[in-house]
DNA sequence: GGAACGTTTCGGCGCGGGCCGAAGCGTCGG
DNA sequence: CCGACGCTTCGGCCCGCGCCGAAACGTTCC
């Protein structure tokens, strides 16, 4: 069990588990990206990158002067929700630019390649109601038409997953399904990032398209 | 984020590890017990159950002068499984006697409440092949009607689940279902705990139940 | 070429936390 | 009632590690 311990002890760092929250995202960072949102030394972060990356944890991307990392791969995403599920709804936010940073959250967000919050909820429920997954979030074999009528190709990645929403705490898809779901939100310009967070919004264009493609609420 | 840190905190200590490590059999333990397994004065022990107890992963139960802990329920359990898995085939053990306990526990397992190892993988592929469970750990329609009639009963936990094997790396079958599966085959004295690990053998009888069942292999 | 920038390495500081043994408390059994 | 036992609390030790600033390296841009 020493290796679980090895694991934890990457994650049981505070700054280093702000960086990968902040990776939660899926997109790639630069050292010094991070140092900031920790509010640490660009020598301090390095470090940290250093060992996170050599746990297997995030992978790196160097380019010219710039080191970008990422994690690396949805596994790794998965073990930081379940995570932070199991952490729970922590202290609320204090200040009023954290409530409300905290409610877009809530609302929408990535969670890493697929979508959570509320929007992720309901595009769960309006999946059910389909008939493309199950209530425990298999794929129906009517759902896996469907899905593919919207340019999904199974591959060797589970094609659904249940991931625990830490805000909801209710199951939402995730896996292969989810992530391609989330994709196509992204391409047709259904779904928009709120600044550079993770927080998502449905554009007009999206509610629209929502209806379009039989999903309720 | 800090929230993520402090959970893993939990698990980043090599004795506390250790402690999860033994509870992952499911079965409560005393202190003592705990501290011997892990080496450490009973004091120490203490120390850390509290923590772990206070921290939402342990749950205890006094009776008499005994302080019985386990793990606080089936989503701890999965969580130490993925992180474990995470963490891959350590180095391989030394010494003639963890060798052959290594193999026996990659040989069959408990992992909490549901078989693990090569045995769990070919329960898998037995389910699988009569159509109980999809290639994705999914129950089928006719699956369910197959687990009702060994006693299965649906209730508000989640059916079944995927949970990856940190020995052999595959996917084998979890939640409501396999625990179920796992308690049949102990009531029915398939399997028999090899001493008072975590290892399991089939036994002759589970030989004959396992074709009974209708499983190959 | 030179300046600005992103990153890394190193030394040193300070805190947190894991460990133990001693002492104390409640429980069980004779 | 007394001893054995399981557990807990406390004080003290010490190691590990997270942090920073200074210095150095490579890249980019002027």
């Amino acid at each position: 069990m020493e290796a679980l311990a090895q694991v934890a002890a990457l994650l049981a760092d505070k700054t280093r588990a702000a960086f990968c929250g902040a990776l939660l995202d899926g997109r790639a960072w630069t050292a010094t990206e991070l140092a900031q949102v920790a509010r640490v030394a660009p020598s301090t972060a390095s470090e940290h990158l250093t060992r996170l990356i050599e746990g297997g944890l995030l992978v790196e991307h160097r380019q010219g002067r710039h080191r970008y990392v990422s994690l690396a791969g949805p596994h790794v995403a998965e073990l930081l929700e379940m995570m932070t599920a199991f952490a729970g709804p922590g202290p609320s936010p204090r200040g009023l630019r954290a409530t409300s940073a905290s409610e877009a959250m809530a609302r929408g967000r990535t969670c890493y390649d697929h979508l959570a919050g509320k929007l992720g909820i309901a595009l769960k429920a309006g999946l059910l109601e389909l008939g493309v997954v199950t209530s425990e979030l298999a794929i129906t074999p009517s759902g896996l038409v469907w899905l593919k009528e919207l340019g999904f190709e199974p591959s060797q990645r589970q094609v659904s997953r249940a991931c625990l929403d830490w805000t909801e705490r209710v199951p939402h898809l995730a896996g292969a399904a989810g992530a391609h779901l989330c994709d196509v939100f992204f391409t047709r310009g259904w779904t928009k990032r709120i600044g550079t967070t993770r927080a998502v919004v449905l554009t007009p264009a999206g509610e629209q398209g929502w209806r379009e493609l039989g999903l309720s609420g």
